[in-house]
RNA sequence: GGGCGUGUAGCACAGCUGGAUAAUGCACCGGCCUCCUAAGCCGGAGAUCGCGGGUUCGAAUCCUGCCACGCCCGCCA
């Protein structure tokens, strides 16, 4: 709790000084309670058994008698040789209703960069691919509540061989051949009959068909191999021939995004980098390079084993053909990322750590500056690898649909009296919150598998959970604003504040480490962090009803309501962070 | 084979820059709607923190060996 802390160390400091310790260890030790019950802030005083040849106990008993009172001081006690410090309630509400949060927030504003998503146009949506997107935008946005300037980029791959199979398929292919070449596949869905990235893939995977088993295999090969060359030496028709391709494709892509509430501030092609010149002047500087080596047929390569790399270390850049690769062009983008912006932050996938390696070694050694990365281990299903040739695939389209009619179904269970459209703009509201949350709420390096269950549950611990503390708070605005309104924007005299109940309490001290916690997030990357920090806000606000009746008997408490007021404004803000829909009523 | 990551109650998951009784949700048991939205609240039970060593006043956390799982080791993207 820096709020409580930055009060209470200079008292620490001197505390220990008077007693021969070293103060300036106060501020690293002064660390955060682990329980609730601990206090709020505690100094484990073990390591200065030593230097004092005193007993931990008794040190923390010193400590404790040297702490001379102070307004934010609730109370201060040695248990088990820890020195605990719990806020004065009293002094939290005063501070917190005193517009602390604000000025606290993130004060320098950085620009970063974040790109997510960034997935090869080639087909729908699926739910594997969505933890880059939910992570990444939630980044995204937890930046922006943290008070950072960011762009939100995504990185089209308009050039590779998955864009030009599917541009060739498009080219020579019939509708009715490539239902004849995936008969035996499960239809499009009735529901995304004329949604880009739904049909075209159909061109894809028939293409895919006919690459490995028809008789023509070879001859497809080579067409495909060849438009992939022309791509990668600039020829502008056949990059045109692309675009028209996979443009509908990408944007039937934004549209399920966008259903989730993620969008994106820029584009930017991979082939940007070919056909401007970047890519080849990298080349250049790359082969002048200490450590740059070649093959027999001219590829060129840099020796990273000599800059720590292990494994292979051998990373090749260029083709014997003298084209580039992937990676190449990455690290072309990547210069001319650092020139929009002093912060980069991409959101990769686990099997991309090697070529994070890779580019971030290369920078290094032109002397640039490596991004930070943010990876995240692939979502499976129940019954094994996310697979769209074996049918093994669920698409966000699809799982939003569903979302959307169980939330609905739930709705209209607990509230008859709401009209259709009200059901469904709560549905789709709670349907896309609570798919968000289901993904957001794990830390990304973990494996996960995704279930129906727990993507669908609106119970606690879910995004619904949230949702629904943040309507009663709106619910009970609603219900002042009919007692009085000019209570709105009444300010509360907080100078003489009697006893606070339990539930109050518990919500001043979840509400006083929001700024800890959120600046912790940013920069960690860890968003999970934060939507578990919601939960506990939410279960906060929930004991706080409970205890803190702001309307009784007809007449407003005007603390209770401040507080309540405040506690909403930090929800809806957070949720919003997280891109769960703020609803006023569910 | 090598590199990186993960392993915590029946299930899912937090804590991992060392600190106190390992947090939370589901499921399970028991209470709470004449009272601001019960998608809620309160209480209970449930954990050899993968296994073995080591460092430390103190280890889920750091080091090391082993086991299981995931990802990577293309002149693919």
């Amino acid at each position: 709790m820096h709020l409580l802390k930055t009060q209470l160390l200079p008292l620490i400091e001197s505390a220990m000084e008077g007693l021969g310790l070293d103060p300036s260890l106060a501020e690293k030790m002064l660390q955060p309670a682990r329980e609730p019950d601990q206090g709020d802030l505690s100094l484990p005083c073990f390591p200065f058994a030593k230097t004092l040849g005193i007993a931990p106990a008794a040190i923390a008993e010193n400590i404790k008698e040297a702490v001379p009172n102070h307004p934010s001081i609730g109370e201060v006690t040695a248990v088990n040789g820890y020195l605990n410090i719990l806020a004065e309630p009293s002094w939290l509400a005063e501070q917190l209703l005193g517009g602390a949060l604000e000025d606290g927030a993130g004060s320098a504003k950085r620009s970063v960069l974040i790109e997510h998503t960034s997935a090869n146009p080639n087909g729908p949506f699926h739910v594997g691919r969505a933890r880059n997107a939910i992570l990444g935008d939630t980044l995204v946005r937890l930046h922006r509540l943290w008070g950072n300037d960011v762009t939100a980029e995504y990185y089209v791959d308009d050039m590779g061989k998955q864009v030009a199979v599917l541009a060739w398929a498009l080219e020579h292919l019939s509708g009715d051949e490539v239902e004849r070449l995936l008969a035996g596949r499960e239809p499009v869905n009735p529901l995304w009959a004329g949604k880009a990235d739904h049909e075209r893939v159909r061109w894809y995977q028939a293409a895919q068909l006919l690459r490995k088993n028809s008789e023509d295999a070879a001859n497809i090969e080579a067409a495909i191999t060849k438009l992939v060359h022309a791509s990668e030496h600039g020829d502008t028709s056949v990059l045109t021939a692309f675009e028209e391709a996979y443009q509908p494709v990408l944007d039937g892509m934004l549209e399920t995004l966008g259903r989730l509430g993620i969008h994106f501030d820029r584009f930017t092609k991979e082939s940007l980098f070919v056909t401007n010149g970047d890519v080849g002047r990298l080349m250049e500087s790359l082969g002048n390079l200490e450590i740059n080596g070649s093959a027999d047929n001219g590829a060129q390569y840099l020796d990273l084993g000599a800059r720590g790399l292990k494994g292979k270390t051998e990373f090749f850049y260029r083709r014997g053909d003298g084209s580039s690769l992937y990676a190449t062009r990455d690290i072309a983008y990547h210069i001319w990322k650092w020139q929009q912006s002093n912060e980069l932050i991409n959101v990769l996938g686990e099997d991309h750590k090697l070529q994070a390696q890779q580019v971030g070694l290369t920078l290094e050694e032109l002397g640039h500056k490596r991004p930070e990365v943010m990876f995240y281990s692939f979502i499976k299903l129940p019954e094994g690898k996310m697979s769209t040739r074996r049918g093994n695939v669920v698409f966000m389209d699809d799982l939003l649909e569903e979302a959307k009619a169980q939330a609905a179904a739930v709705v209209t269970e607990l509230r008859p009296e709401y009209d259709q459209e009200t059901i469904a703009n709560i549905a789709e509201a709670v349907g896309r919150s609570a798919v968000r949350f289901n993904i957001i709420n794990v830390s990304p390096e973990k494996g996960f598998t995704f279930r129906w269950q727990d993507a669908l549950n609106f119970e606690s611990g879910s995004a619904p959970f949230i949702m629904y503390s943040h309507t009663r708070a709106c619910s009970i605005r609603k219900n002042v604003q009919e007692v009085d309104s000019s209570l709105l924007n009444g300010s509360v005299d907080t100078s003489s504040i009697g006893d606070i109940p339990e539930g109050m309490v518990a919500l001043l001290r979840t509400l006083a480490v929001h700024n800890d916690r959120l600046e912790k997030v940013v920069r960690e990357h860890r968003p999970h962090l934060f939507a578990e920090y919601l939960l506990h806000l939410a279960n906060a606000y929930n004991s706080f009803y409970r205890d803190c009746h702001i309307i009784e008997n007809g007449s407003v408490n005007q603390l209770y309501f401040a507080l309540s007021e405040l506690a909403r404004n930090v929800l809806k803000n957070g949720m919003e962070g997280l891109g769960i829909v703020p609803l006023e009523t569910m």
